[in-house]
DNA sequence: GATATAAGTGACTGGCCAGTCAGTTATATC
DNA sequence: GATATAACTGACTGGCCAGTCACTTATATC
């Protein structure tokens, strides 16, 4: 029976919004909460009614970076095309995420090096990564059974196509002009899956 | 005449091995400077007698720290062996490095996060890439001439390798558990030079 | 239009810390 | 041991900013 309506989900959508355009311009230590008020059209005050603290805002940023990019990543083991297809699928499914948050970037980074120094962060990369492991495996090991791919641990495999996925981006973070994030992970990706139908395991 | 040595080189490789420590425990922002006067054993004025800046104290272990990796990378080229074992001979370095350098890693990446808010950090990160890039393109190609490897673009080859290089370290931050930097970055680059071997370009 | 209360404000404060500088100590040279 | 000067010190300051709170505004309800 309240007066008013509620708008704080509203709101905490509003101040999300304007910190990782703020964060991701600035980084977190140069980023000043009044810029994040600015920016959100509110005032400093009103931030500190829907979050307790710059911290608590960065850690929301993060699970929402994160949520939407597993939430797009779910929907993929029980297809049954080849295990060779659906690798390709997942990498332009990770491919089209990349894209599309491009602007997130410096945000990514600066979480990963937060990592090291903040429980909380590193739990939530850790969870990301396995999520991800747990997929890839899959796939890679009924690639292995029928036959697709050469007899190799599939822990080993999914990791490798993970470092592509993740170290492609970060070689673009080291030159823009050379690395294009898209089309340099298809070709590592083609490389490793070649590298799994090929030979024999070693 | 002076009527005392110089001691402003051993100063400075002092503060600059106090501030490593400091920086990879603490991160740059939480790092203070008082803290690498302690750790260092020297007072904090007398940090500002060899060091303009904090900025110029992260710039100078930037510098030390890619330094050091590109050195050991540098006497490769020259030799007769074939393409596939320089490969894996550049490979080894890069993990023997990347051992001994654990330490530094939370410092890696936070560079990394920096590099997308400061041009300098960003030029440091570059050459190192670029320079790293020359060696493995010329390995690949050669390997591409004398058919050892399928005609593929050496750029290409590179980036992947240099992907699985990158990228093997970036995901142990996830999950320092299930990641074995060497052991994975051994069959990550394993997979690649199968799929340089085997098949056709495409 | 009176009342109640949710929503919002922004000047202010308390703590922190990079960087300074007036003063101190150490030592080479005579 | 007197002098000169390089090396060093650490209490202090000035600026910055996260977070606060006494106050204002907006609006639903009667």
């Amino acid at each position: 029976m309240s007066p008013k309506p509620d708008v704080s989900e509203k709101r905490k959508k509003q101040i999300i919004n304007a910190a990782q355009k703020v964060f991701s311009e600035l980084g977190f230590h140069e980023a000043r909460m009044s810029d994040i008020a600015e920016e959100s059209g509110l005032s400093k005050g009103t931030l500190y009614l829907y979050f307790e603290s710059k911290d608590e805002i960065i850690l929301n940023l993060l699970d929402k970076l994160f949520e939407t990019e597993l939430r797009a990543l779910r929907k993929l083991i029980d297809q049954d095309a080849s295990a060779e297809d659906r690798v390709l699928q997942y990498t332009e499914r990770v491919i089209d995420d990349m894209v599309s948050m491009q602007a997130w970037m410096p945000i990514a980074f600066e979480f990963i090096s937060l990592a090291f120094h903040r429980e909380t962060v590193q739990e939530v990369l850790r969870s990301y990564f396995q999520e991800h492991m747990k997929t890839v495996k899959a796939i890679v090991a009924q690639g292995c059974q029928r036959g697709e791919f050469k007899d190799i641990d599939p822990e080993e495999a999914a990791i490798a196509l993970g470092a592509v996925l993740e170290g492609t981006p970060l070689l673009w973070v080291y030159d823009q002009k050379t690395v294009d994030i898209p089309s340099h992970i298809r070709s590592g990706v083609h490389l490793i899956l070649n590298g799994l139908k090929s030979g024999t395991g070693e």
